[in-house]
DNA sequence: GTAATTTCTAAACCTAACTTTAGGTCAAGG
DNA sequence: CCTTGACCTAAAGTTAGGTTTAGAAATTAC
């Protein structure tokens, strides 16, 4: 085999520890573009061992296929993605993260006062209710966080 | 209408913001239990509010339905829940989110390290390898968080 | 008393992110 | 050469957490 014939689907499966289908999923999605060998197989480049790590982080941070996506979709496209182009799309990561780590510090803040008053009520809690209007607006606990399915 | 005929599932759906479609799924998966009047309608206790606001902000939490319906089955049976019996239950959130928020944390840490090398690679670097044995393993750099998947 | 809402059940449908299956082809070792 | 393992495609299946649909019965409003 010759220096660089790539990687084929397996080998990629095994250095990542992702399933070879989870692969040709992340294909069909348009997040890796492999070419093929004479026999019709896939064949990787070493740079999309970084691609798929990243992929994996960014699914832990919550974000969605067609989110990371867009984010791959900013590295250049004729060369391999040097450390720069690497380090410039994950400080969406970092931001994303302080987002979630401070929603995620007030929410447990107020639930402390709420375990104080064990009140949970959506009528008079200040967690779910702090500005007395939900019952109003027929939205409940909702809002609080900023809805994720909005 | 009598003073104690219950909440018909409209008027929930109403005060909780959640789809009547969602409350008689709800229902399905155990988490909440009304009885029913003459014609066969679901009516519901006022504590089911209660019930359901726990519901909506555990999912928040990301917890899934099962395991909120194992929380809300510590609730006393024949009785009303008191702020008592929920500040017990809502101290399980309190453990949660601490975890949580500490592991997000150490995660954005590691990734400043990231940026400033740019490597993003699963060979050296701390964020994917801190045991420098992922390779090996075949394991990528899933480990780090913790498998949701797992 | 009648019209308009609500509610009922069961079953089908939906999205995301994959996995599994079925039926073949390719590649490497002995 | 032959066998075994890796790979191929397309389509169907899976899980969570619901929504939608259809047709019928109950309730409410006027």
């Amino acid at each position: 085999m010759a220096v660089n014939d790539g990687l084929s689907i397996g080998a990629l499966a095994r250095r990542t520890g992702l399933a070879v289908s989870a692969i040709r999923y992340y294909e069909a999605q348009g997040l890796i573009k492999p070419w093929r060998n004479n026999g019709g197989q896939r064949r990787f480049e070493r740079a999309d061992l970084r691609r798929l790590s990243f992929v994996m982080i960014a699914q832990q941070f919550g974000f969605t296929l067609p989110q990371i996506k867009q984010e791959l979709d900013r590295l250049p496209d004729g060369r391999t993605p040097t450390k720069e182009d690497w380090a410039r799309i994950s400080q969406a990561f970092r931001t994303t993260l302080d987002e979630r780590i401070a929603t995620l510090t007030r929410l447990r803040d107020d639930l402390d006062g709420c375990i104080g008053c064990g009140c949970l009520s959506l009528q008079a809690c200040a967690l779910y209710n702090p500005q007395d209007r939900a019952g109003e607006k027929g939205q409940g606990p909702r809002y609080l966080m900023g809805d994720p399915r909005s």
